[in-house]
RNA sequence: GCCCCCGUAGCCCAAUGGCAGAGGCAAGCCCCUUAAAAGGGCUGUGGUGUGGGUUCGAGUCCCACCGGGGGCACCA
């Protein structure tokens, strides 16, 4: 009877004592290292099926590479600090602290009931003050470089999160967090600078390309948008200074007929005619009444407010009439354009609406956009363009580009559509920002040996959020001497991004308890980068943007040796159910807790990895935990009949033939297919292998045969990595000493790979007529041949055959 | 609207351009059993969403369309 709970209690008492997974640090260690990460949990509650995935995922590559003779770095820790705390701790008079680590202790219990291979010695929490202290160490290095800087100007205000959002915070308008609809605020808030890193970020790619599904790598160039063009000053009439635009159609300059303006630049309302004035104001005003989604919609009408004046192109002095329309955003570019109708729909779009005039510089050999109200930004020949007639876009960009520079009125120029990464937050949960702010000195970083600035004790009703930082009415803590000349100053009482924290803490593994600095240099060269890492695709740019951000600075800071933090990246799928993501409201939840409890830890495993591809989504109502839990029982009672019937160390040599080509074929297939992460085929594999070795058993040579011994040795070593409590139980009972996670990985013995013959298959123009059984070294000449003199093939030939084609030495296809 | 991924048996899924089926679920049948459960075994008529194309040969490569999923969507 197999009984999965008392396996359970049996076995994880056991290797607690065994602690087969503890990290060894010895430099003589002679083992090749990997690093293997999990995306660390955020303490909500007790893990959920998604966990369920993601650390089984990560659990089978980390066991596969301990048990092939790595030394393998598998950590685990929190990512403890947020809003979900705070928010329970409101509601339930609490410190946010409270609810978080009674969290993490269900947490941290329930990993180990699921018998993930951690390095518990190496587990962290972010809202501990020893790891948040280093938040803050890196903020001052930053702010240090330059990196981290405070300044004001419209943000994305979550109100129902009461604080301001990063703009990939921000998912089509609403809060990313709690799906509330964002508002723009005027705000001073601080930033990191990773505009400074955008070219990095998108040239540095190439270093993960097959190795990051392709997807993520989209999206992240998507998110950073780098686009190249030219800047061109445009002379405004009755201002000193030019105007200069971004375009990324220099070609096209001769087409501009009219000249847009942000709205709610500074620039619309210093250049607007004193005539203008109020339908500016009036314009500005209805602008500013839209929410982030109306304003968004692609559907909207073009709205614009012309501004009473010109200005000069500057290539042909040309006069085109100056406009303000939210087409055109303040804060990308120079937060103005030259609008070219014929070849831009959305300028196209503005001209037919307010009657601007179109002019045609681009033959497309398509129709008049004038006329059809299509604009063509296709490729074609440039005309009525003056010294740029008939030449082609990459030319003509080209030229213009010269004889601009040559003029000194514009230049070749590249654009981002990333924004720097606004990180204050004004919420309690997190790491207080360490600066002291002077009213003589300005900003003070906090001097490192007064590090950490932690947290003052609050809790409940005193934490509901205001608009402004909970910190700010903790007076006593906010009033501090200033560092630089002990006037009285005030602490910064905004909290940082929990995005932060992730960005570095895979670093801290290597070495938790360092107090010398964030991490370990010396530990991260030996340890980093991540071989693999596992998690979800909602991080594509998030964390994992925001994570290659901080390593680009730390290295160059000289604190690590690698450009790129993660090598390989895997997205798992989610679990579902019935067609639907789990959810209260739809009532299809289903509980991890309770599955382990009706299946137990290795059936929920199994199923999750035998589901499907990893990355495939799994819908639970598909998959069957109890069939999983019966092939669990059906393999443990194969190691079980073996180990009574056989002793260890056995001449496998002399075992049955037939079931030891089955047990290394295995071998070789399931080592295969697990480098290339295909553990739902793999595990379809160790089926098949248990199949051999129940019939060996039953009506071949006997449990006893040495071969079947082998067969259950290897099937105990396999599932180890997907099933570790089965897999101990029948390593004991095939009389060995615990833990199987120690056992090595088999290899196969190439000599019983080979096959004495393999089924030719011969075609006649792709229909099958034969069947040969021939040598696997057969040489075409001589496979033609019995092809050829084959009776079954005879019929179908009518004289000599026109081509044969002889892959030898699986087909022949004979083509009469 | 643009881009990417995926459509294989009732269901989940396999198949270096080479016999469409490895594994599982469900279903049916058989053995074991007094019986049931447990256990062991057997059973696959879909020709790979549709239509073209390339090829000696296409589930696989190319084109178009249909269906599902995802990303982007005033970024000049």
């Amino acid at each position: 009877m197999y009984d999965p709970q008392a396996l359970q209690a049996k076995w994880l008492p056991r290797w607690e004592e065994l602690d087969t997974f503890a990290g060894v640090e010895d430099p003589e260690d002679p083992r090749p290292r990997r690093y293997m990460l999990d995306m660390f949990p955020y303490p909500s509650g007790d893990l959920h099926m998604g966990h369920g995935e993601v650390f089984a995922i990560g659990d089978v590559l980390a066991r596969y590479w301990f048990q092939k003779g790595y030394n393998v770095l598998h950590p685990i820790g929190w990512d403890s600090f947020g809003l979900p705390a705070e928010n329970a701790a409101i509601r339930r008079n609490l410190h946010p602290a409270e609810w978080t680590y009674a969290n993490i202790d269900t947490q941290a219990n329930s990993f180990k009931r699921y018998a993930v291979s951690f390095d518990w010695s190496r587990r962290l929490h972010t809202s501990d003050p020893e790891y948040y202290r280093w938040n803050q160490w890196l903020f001052i290095r930053f702010f240090e470089r330059g990196l981290a800087y405070r300044k004001g100007g419209l943000v994305n205000w979550c109100p129902v999160d009461q604080t301001v959002l990063a703009n990939e915070q921000v998912v089509a308008g609403r809060c990313e967090r709690c799906d509330a609809e964002v508002v723009r605020r005027e705000l001073t808030q601080w930033y990191f600078k990773i505009t400074d890193y955008a070219d990095r970020l998108v040239d540095d790619m190439a270093q993960l390309e097959g190795g990051w599904p392709e997807r993520v790598l989209t999206m992240q160039r998507n998110w950073i948008g780098r686009s190249t063009g030219a800047d061109v000053e445009f002379p405004i009439e009755g201002r000193d200074e030019p105007v200069t635009v971004y375009t990324t159609r220099p070609d096209t300059l001769y087409g501009a007929t009219f000249f847009v303006v942000a709205p709610d630049a500074a620039l619309a309302e210093e250049i607007v005619a004193p005539e203008q004035r109020e339908a500016l104001a009036a314009y500005r005003a209805q602008v500013a009444k839209l929410s982030d989604i109306e304003r968004l919609s692609t559907e909207k009408e073009k709205t614009g407010v012309f501004l009473g004046t010109y200005a000069i192109n500057p290539v042909n002095g040309e006069r085109i009439p100056v406009w303000a329309a939210d087409y055109v955003l303040s804060d990308y570019g120079h937060g103005a354009i030259m609008a070219v109708p014929a070849h831009d729909q959305r300028d196209l779009d503005f001209a037919r609406k307010f009657g601007l005039p179109v002019r045609v510089v681009v033959h497309t050999g398509l129709a008049d956009p004038g006329e059809t109200g299509v604009a063509t930004p296709g490729e074609g020949t440039l005309v009525n363009s003056g010294p740029l007639d008939g030449l082609a876009k990459a030319d003509a960009i080209r030229k213009i580009i010269e004889i601009l520079g040559e003029r000194g009125t514009g230049r070749a120029a590249v654009n981002f559509r990333l924004r720097d990464w606004l990180l204050s937050r004004q919420r309690f949960w997190g790491t207080p920002i360490p600066i002291i702010h002077c009213l003589d000195c300005g900003e003070v970083p906090v001097p490192d040996d007064q590090l950490p600035v932690t947290l003052p004790d609050m809790r409940g009703e005193a934490l509901a959020p205001k608009g402004i930082s909970p910190l700010a009415s903790a007076e006593e803590w906010v009033n501090v001497a200033c560092p630089k000349c002990s006037g009285p100053a005030k602490r910064d009482t905004d909290t940082m991004d929990t995005f932060v924290d992730s960005s570095w803490y895979y670093l801290r593994y290597c070495d938790p308890d360092y107090t010398d600095g964030p991490f370990n240099v010396e530990r991260v060269r030996k340890w980093g980068p991540i071989d693999q890492y596992v998690g979800g695709v909602e991080h594509a740019v998030l964390h994992l943007l925001y994570s290659r951000f901080f390593i680009k600075v730390l290295h160059d800071m000289g604190m690590v040796d690698f450009t790129e933090p993660f090598l390989r990246l895997l997205n798992q799928g989610q679990v579902i159910n019935q067609g639907k993501a789990m959810s209260k409201n739809l009532g299809n939840g289903v509980d991890l807790g309770e599955q382990i409890d009706a299946y137990g830890v290795d059936a929920v495993r199994f199923t999750m990895l035998f589901a499907g591809p990893p990355e495939d989504d799994i819908d639970w109502a598909d998959v069957s935990p109890a069939a999983s839990q019966k092939f669990l029982a059906r393999a443990l009672r194969v190691m079980v009949e073996a180990g009574a019937a056989s002793a260890p160390g056995a001449d496998f040599a002399t075992g049955d033939l037939e079931l030891r080509k089955v047990t290394h074929r295995t071998i070789d297939e399931v080592t295969r297919l697990l480098d290339s992460y295909r553990y739902n085929v793999a595990l379809a594999r160790m089926m098949e292998l248990t199949t051999a070795a129940r019939r060996a058993i039953d009506s071949g040579p006997g449990a006893a045969d040495p071969a079947v011994r082998e067969a259950a040795e290897t099937l105990a070593v396999m599932l180890s990595l997907v099933a570790p409590y089965t897999a101990e139980e029948g390593w004991e009972r095939l009389g060995h000493t615990p833990s199987v996670a120690k056992a090595g990985w088999p290899v196969a013995d190439p000599a019983l790979l080979v096959q004495e013959s393999v089924t030719c298959v011969v075609q006649v123009a792709g229909k099958v007529r034969d069947r040969l059984e021939v040598s696997p070294d057969i040489a075409d000449a001589e496979l033609e041949s019995l092809a050829l003199a084959s009776e079954k093939v005879q019929p179908y030939l009518d004289g000599a055959p026109r081509k044969v084609i002889v892959r030898a030495p699986k087909l022949v296809n004979i083509v009469p």
